[in-house]
DNA sequence: CAAGCCCGCTAAGTTTGTCAAGCAAATAAA
DNA sequence: TTTATTTGCTTGACAAACTTAGCGGGCTTG
């Protein structure tokens, strides 16, 4: 499940990253919803409280529950443990920095084409 | 169960006139998180996506469900019939203006003393 | 009547979400 | 290498959310 405390930015850029998304790939998969500056601005924590129906596009592009996302926004008390996409990523008692190094690696794997 | 189509400001509104509550005892009940110029703004229909968690404030003071609220915003399919504390007024097919004027009927009946 | 309080409301200002345009670096293609 | 495409990101402008101050009307109390 999502931690309590993580920011909805990192989130939000785990979840795209292991979907090998790019910005302008979401903002597509969005029917351009979400513009690719904005999940920028998103990801990098410039804005913390986007307007839910915006967490919407994005949980259906991200195979997440739309609970799930309210909740990491703060909007919601994170309801029963569901398992989300990048559960692997939250599962495994890894710290921040570990997390962040997985999945700079995880792109460096897949660059190598 | 609130009608999918209500908008938020008239059912914010009949929340506070069934709980007998001026706009400043909103205010002072939501521990100043909502200024009674904003919720009358909210309830005239002037701002229809208010962040959640003013929603989350008022839903504490009417004594309504939170998702209920939600819903009603637009924020989530209105999820399993909750009868929330002014079913009276939604449950018995009245029309928006029968509602009205009984909501101002209600207000003359408690101004009699 | 006058002084005072509470009511709903509004006008004006500040903040913040959101988008369109575009730039610089990285990658791919020629 | 040069050109073109893609990627993440920043800037500037706009709209909508939200705040603060205050008006005018209706009650109450002296």
């Amino acid at each position: 499940m999502p931690e309590k405390d993580q920011n909805l930015g990192q989130y939000l850029k785990e979840l795209r990253i292991v979907k090998n998304l790019s910005l302008r790939d979401v903002e597509k998969a969005t029917n351009n919803s979400v513009s690719n500056a904005y999940l920028s601005q998103l990801e990098s924590g410039k804005i913390s409280k986007p307007s839910p129906h915006i967490l919407e596009s994005l949980a259906k592009v991200y195979e997440v529950h739309y609970e799930d996302l309210m909740a990491v926004a703060g909007y919601m008390r994170s309801s029963k443990t569901k398992k989300s996409g990048v559960a692997f990523f939250n599962q495994h008692d890894l710290s921040a920095e570990e997390k962040k190094k997985l999945l700079d690696y995880l792109q460096f794997l897949r660059k190598q084409k």
